[in-house]
DNA sequence: ATTCTTGCAAACTATTTGCAGAACA
DNA sequence: TGTTCTGCAAATAGTTTGCAAGAAT
């Protein structure tokens, strides 16, 4: 949790721009290695604890959203924002961004009602698009 | 995902008792580890694979819920409603059982609202109890 | 007797970290 | 030039699995 200070800047790189730029160019949730692969494929040279880094990074500095899955793995997706929740097609990947206030007031209000205090919550929900739906 | 058919029966074991006793005594959510830590404590000799298969099984049998926590790790607790969420302590691990149709209903029309289709949701609340908050 | 279950060790998955060399400011 | 970043290999953490021996029906 090692806050960064204003002596150690963050340097921008080769690698950096690439997983920045790829994750600016996609509108679904993805996990790093799946970045990874989709830059190798690019033929660009990362390393994958890189892109584990890089994307770290980005959520530290509230430039990507972060989620799990349900099989636990950690998701990334560029985020407008900033907190919402997502759609997530389970088949494809593609998110849509939810913003309603609806959860958070249900959030706080059953917190309150238990007396608990710094809550934080997940909330999630995956399921099938229209467009995996319909081709399956 | 088998589904277990009528020949191969679920057999009752003292492991699996004791996995399933405990759970049922706890009102909090565990993790395999922590659950297999207990017995050991209390002196009782059980493999870790076997607590892992055993709270698999409650689960595929709906007798305990599955949660993922923030880390990753995979929480279990004796389930008594067939569907809701938790508000968790992520000190103590104390859970309170939220029943509230509020999260189904929105879920159910953000789904329906982007045409997704077989939507789960994954909604968890993570904070600090009274209890907790107060002997801090 | 047959079939399911256990427990150990080894395998696996996703992720993190140490460290020497490379790259940025 | 000095510090940050990279990439590999090795380490970790949680969980799963193969298999021979043991227990339940």
């Amino acid at each position: 949790m090692a806050e960064r200070t204003g002596t150690d800047v963050r340097r921008s790189t080769r690698q950096r721009t690439l997983v920045r730029d790829l994750v600016g160019e996609l509108d679904s949730l993805r996990s790093a290695q799946e970045i990874h692969a989709l830059l190798r494929e690019r033929g660009e040279s990362v390393g994958l604890s890189t892109v584990y880094r890089a994307l770290q990074a980005l959520a530290e500095d509230d430039e990507v959203d972060v989620v799990r899955n349900e099989q636990g793995e950690v998701l990334y997706r560029q985020c407008s924002v900033k907190h919402h929740h997502h759609l997530v097609c389970r088949s494809c990947g593609r998110a849509v961004e939810l913003v309603g206030p609806t959860v958070e007031r249900w959030a706080d209000q059953a917190a309150s009602e238990h007396g608990f205090s710094d809550v934080t919550h997940t909330v999630e929900l995956f399921g099938l698009c229209p467009r995996c739906a319909g081709g399956d």
